[in-house]
DNA sequence: CTTGGCACTCGAGTGAGTAGAGTGCTAATA
DNA sequence: TATTAGCACTCTACTCACTCGAGTGCCAAG
């Protein structure tokens, strides 16, 4: 059977109302659409047809249609009009950002927040390294009798440091020479690249310092490790208990436990290779008790070689053109954000942590 | 009237049972108990004063009998067992706490979860500083051509550090000269303390690093607030939907959301100046919201200055004995842990945040 | 003081009956 | 040929009356 312009007409308007009312949308309640011309017995038919085509399902007989994943599917991908944000939402959304950000504690936290509220439904956010981190240099500083500091500049130009007790006192020139020697042999090198081998040649020239090499390389691989790792957050988990389809509690603790234990950390390796924003319907996630849910995501920018992905999570049913729209507008607000110059200071403050 | 010990004992009974089955508690009941040698009528009779007397409450006529607050409170100061944790249970909080605290990103994330997941209940974690946290020593390094690395060592012996781009180029010498100044005119010196007529001082003898002198200020007054400001997380939210308390969505959502607003950022108030375990019993919740809760807390110690909360939100109904005992014996190990010698370096180690 | 007995209350669960929304099919219509 | 009106049928959600049983309060006997 062949996927007319009418069929398609009336699959689109089954999905808006269904997205409104959550309520199984009838021939009727179609019919009287101010744009549609036709009567309920020609609807009915369409109906009949598109059920069979898969895009739509029964609960029961007596019930209206409800859109199939194929259904949602199809009105994501063609379908559904593009949402275009109020002056009032796009201003509240830079807003938000503007107020939320002045303090980078817990930066993806807060981002998680505001998409959240943004979306009223919970959101992830994700940050992670596309390149991979070295030092750039090292710095020792002598700290009162017993200890020093090491300071290490990355290559993101962060700054990390670390305090080092010492077991036995150190010259100033065994100082200077430890940090040439760093400086010399442990700089451009990634995480991976510390082998036994470097160590050994670097506490052989190392002298007096040598003992402490090897609380450095810990801390340095420890610390080039963490910087590359992706750093995410989920927020919001509450909101989908708004959604009519989780007023069932069992439901809802399926759902919301999952979320709590992590269902969510493979979504940054679908999104990898996309661009753009990416809806996963229903039984196109990967975690089985997310068959029931839908997941909108999208990529943005950080600057310094960080790359973000900030996506929500919600019912089958929920309005994917509004959420599509607020949340690339989000991506697209915080991208900017971040890439403005006199807020360059965010990204380097974020080198406390 | 008069408290007899008889009373208790039936309060007590009516308490534990109704704490394992979460249903009224009827007069047979208790009076099948194996060392509760009275009829049903008897208990009736004391259930009908324990009633008069505010410990029991009604849901109607002909249902059994629940504890009010009162009733609750009374049980948690003097009726409930002492709940011995079994091998088992010490192992496996031991077992998390060592497996889980190796890396020290988010500690208080972690421990929330961790007490989560020992009590089954949503869980919150705080570190809050006793002390003021001043400034202890200032180093500046130049680091490549247009910019300065700034490093503080706290009072708290953590070391915090800022990047610096220059506006213009300056000397070895400057920076040797505004070195010796900050360290001379803004150490020991708490975020309050830092008043515009001080920082004016400071410019005026700083030669060709005043300019720079803004930054550090802003730098370091943001970095000691936030030192001082206390670090909290919740988790496990989802976990009170197992309670069958909650199996309404209506309430459920209530309590969750509160808590996610952050209803509890002023229990560590609460506990300023308590000792041991604390619990707070409905009502005497300060937040609307949580009147239908309870929540068990207590303190543990992080060392450096730095005072540590852990608590758990639960329905007035739930295993105070239990809960009260895993909390205290999770804070004492948690006190050791972070007190252990060969562990000295975690709390460093937090000096990257 | 304790206990057995008894009438009473009230919620939870059951089952029949009804209203109404929606369907599929057929025959009439443009 | 495509559309529509009409109609019988299906199925759920809701209401209402009814019963069952757990639990109570009170009284009188032990």
């Amino acid at each position: 059977m062949e996927l007319t312009e009418r069929k398609k007409k009336v699959l689109r308007c089954i999905v808006d109302l269904y997205i409104r009312t959550a309520e199984p949308v009838g021939s009727k309640a179609i019919a009287q659409l101010p744009d549609m011309n036709y009567s309920p017995a020609t609807i009915r038919n369409e109906m009949a047809d598109l059920t069979s085509m898969g895009y739509l399902e029964q609960p029961h007989t007596s019930a209206g249609r409800v859109p199939s994943a194929a259904g949602y599917r199809l009105y994501v991908d063609e379908l559904m009009a593009d949402y275009r944000l109020s002056l009032d939402e796009t201003q509240s959304i830079n807003d938000a950002i503007e107020e939320k950000m002045q303090r980078v504690d817990k930066l993806m936290e807060k981002v998680a927040r505001l998409v959240s509220q943004a979306t009223d439904l919970p959101a992830i956010s994700v940050a992670s390294r596309s390149a991979s981190v070295t030092v750039k240099r090292f710095d020792l500083i002598k700290a009162g009798e017993g200890s020093i500091i090491l300071v290490a500049m990355l290559s993101t130009e962060e700054v990390v440091n670390k305090l080092i007790k010492l077991p036995v006192a150190i010259e100033e020139t065994d100082l200077k020479l430890l940090g040439a020697v760093l400086n010399a042999t442990m700089t451009q090198i990634c995480a991976d690249e510390f082998t036994p081998n470097l160590m050994e040649r670097v506490m052989n020239s190392a002298g007096m310092g040598a003992s402490l090499v090897p609380v450095v390389v810990e801390f340095v691989i420890d610390t080039l490790r963490r910087q590359e790792s992706a750093n995410m957050a989920v927020a919001g988990h509450v909101r989908l208990l708004e959604q009519p389809e989780y007023q069932s509690i069992d439901k809802a603790q399926r759902v919301l436990s999952s979320l709590d234990e992590g269902a969510l950390s493979n979504l940054p390796a679908v999104m990898q290779n996309a661009s753009g924003t990416k809806v996963l319907v229903g039984p196109e996630n990967i975690t089985e008790e997310l068959k029931d849910t839908s997941v909108v995501m999208t990529k943005f920018d950080i600057g310094d070689g960080l790359q973000g992905m900030i996506g929500v999570v919600g019912p089958t049913r929920m309005d994917y053109a509004k959420v599509t729209a607020r949340l690339s507008y989000f991506a697209e607000s915080l991208s900017k954000m971040f890439n403005k110059p006199e807020q360059a200071q965010l990204p380097t403050a974020e080198a406390e942590e």
